[in-house]
DNA sequence: GTGAAAGCGCTAACAA
DNA sequence: TTGTTAGCGCTTTCAC
């Protein structure tokens, strides 16, 4: 049962080691009819070259490394997919690697797998700091970021306008007569959250409004944060009559704590998501979300990797895709400042 | 740049690699104050053992590869999140990789893998055959499968017993008095479908009764599949009052597609789902479903794995989990408060 | 067009 | 306790 090498081959087949490499690698000088006849053996043998050893000499693998906070998150899942599916495309194979948005898990995790060899990695590195990621990258391969910014050679920047995508929604939620317009927050260090609640604060400001701190709540990125986090929320601030989640599934979870409080959605209290992960359509009432591709934000990362990897020290400009707000049942009702408020 | 190797930090600390190599993997004898010294070399110069070229002498990388149908489906990502998570408390790195229920892909993807030299196999192998799974095994190393039985010395099992699963569901339906059962089939060659498939005949027919072939409806596993499936289902068969779904994703589609024919969920048509994924308890109406856990699914596949890589050639017993039906909104006979929350 | 030699970075086996 | 030698399976370089 040992594996079968270039060497058995090569015996098989009478020549040389060199002879079946050319063969199978379709590179170098070789003969036609010795390329038929050597690659018969290999097909009779089931011979597969071991990648590792051809990883030592060419000091490519053909692998790259993808870091999410929780590839449960549908979110982050169909962004794998997304990488996945063109990684495939171009023969190469993906470790995955989840941090919980634990910066020392994730610069660990993506260390481990430099070690392993990777020619690139993906991440998005929540919760850490640029010159952590500008640190590892002044020692390590292409890197490509999602959703941040840090300026780097190595570093490839993909990113969805997440900003401008939560103006649209606080803005409609304004527009729409909303005047204790509250907000579900996963507070991480630096990034996509705060771009939210960036958004969040100005726009209200731009309509000369603060922010109430009390309308903010903050929870983990999850149905059941969410869940709780609203429960909070409508508890101590009954004033409230939208909510604008940090993403689809503390939303969703917000929808169902609207409800298990007897609050109509959308008639005395609205909702509004950010990703549209594919539920977001299909819940009752739909949600209404701010959608950002993370199917395509995964292809794009991988392609940009791709781009880096075949060009080492090339220069290439971040990529950035439009996120915009998706009108559902969630926000239907046209709904002023004298709604009642629940008294449970 | 280069990165650094066992010979830098070897002349850095006046040994040899074997030394440093010792040092490192805390084998072999070394006196304590060597070890001290070269481990601080170890650390200044930031070195990381090249784990191919580890790999290429110990024949064992620390990498395990997993196939699953789609990482997108909550289930399957479930299921990774808790293979990764022994993984990664054991050292390991996770490859991933989707075959969308393709056996070729799969087989490809998993022959691929074993050239990366991954110390072992997590497979579902859905839609392959037994015949093609244990000619696999034959040449390769350790897999486990699960949710699907090969006889094989190489082969793990682990499984939830989706069988019986399924006659709760089934069961409990009739008993409510549905006569006219559906179910939302995602027809594959051989086997979870098959089984839940069989669950169902069986159960309808213990009590008397026979699957009526127009209530069985195919589709995709996943939302939209079940969205569409379920309105072909009352369009053509509008005496059915009761749908078991294939899993929850698949269900939900149906809740959402009896909302839009205007059928109320539970008490025009009720529906079970199969998976317990996060979402069925946050759904409104929540899921009723059979609660299988895919992420201890996960776990004890990861764990059978390593324990099977510790001793080769051991023989290790199946791993079974159990399924049960949870009750929930979507089956609830009853209901008090319901109306209190609908929509005006 | 083909083969022989060298070596990627590491560890196993043995020698000192 | 430490160093030396050999080699994992492959590709690169350079002979022929």
């Amino acid at each position: 049962m040992r594996r079968v090498t270039i060497e058995d081959v090569a015996r098989a087949a009478g020549v040389s080691r060199q002879t079946v490499s050319r063969a199978i690698n379709q590179k170098g000088d070789i003969s036609p009819e010795t390329r038929e006849r050597v690659l018969a053996v290999v097909q009779s043998l089931g011979f597969r070259p071991n990648r590792l050893a051809q990883g030592m000499v060419t000091q490519r693998t053909h692998t790259v490394g993808i870091e999410v906070a929780d590839i449960t998150n549908p979110f982050f899942a169909e962004m794998v997919r997304g990488a996945q599916d063109v990684a495939a495309k171009h023969g190469y194979h993906l470790f995955l690697t989840n941090s919980d948005d634990n910066p020392a898990v994730a610069l660990q995790s993506l260390s481990n797998l430099v070690s392993h060899g990777v020619d690139g990695l993906i991440t998005m590195f929540a919760n850490g700091t640029d010159e952590e990621i500008s640190a590892f990258a002044d020692q390590y391969r292409p890197i490509v970021l999602i959703n941040r910014t840090v300026e780097h050679p190595h570093i490839g920047l993909v990113t969805a306008d997440i900003y401008q995508g939560a103006v649209q929604a606080v803005e409609y939620l304004v527009r729409q007569g909303h005047t204790a317009i509250a907000m579900l927050n996963h507070p991480s260090l630096l990034h996509g959250s705060s771009r939210r609640l960036q958004a969040y604060c100005d726009t209200l400001q731009r309509h000369g409004r603060t922010a109430h701190p009390d309308w903010i709540e903050e929870g983990e990125p999850t149905l059941q944060g969410g869940y709780e986090a609203t429960q909070r929320l409508l508890t101590a601030c009954p004033e409230v009559t939208a909510i604008f989640g940090y993403n689809d599934l503390m939303s969703l979870g917000a929808l169902r704590a609207c409800r298990d409080a007897g609050r109509a959605v959308p008639q005395e209290c609205v909702v509004i998501g950010f990703d549209d992960i594919p539920l977001a359509a299909m819940m009752t009432p739909s949600l209404s979300t701010v959608h950002c591709d993370s199917y395509v934000l995964g292809q794009q990362a991988m392609l940009r990797l791709l781009d880096m990897m075949e060009a080492p020290g090339a220069v290439f400009s971040p990529i950035e895709l439009a996120c915009n707000l998706i009108l559902r049942e969630s926000t239907k009702s046209h709904h002023t400042s004298e709604s009642r408020y629940s008294t449970h």
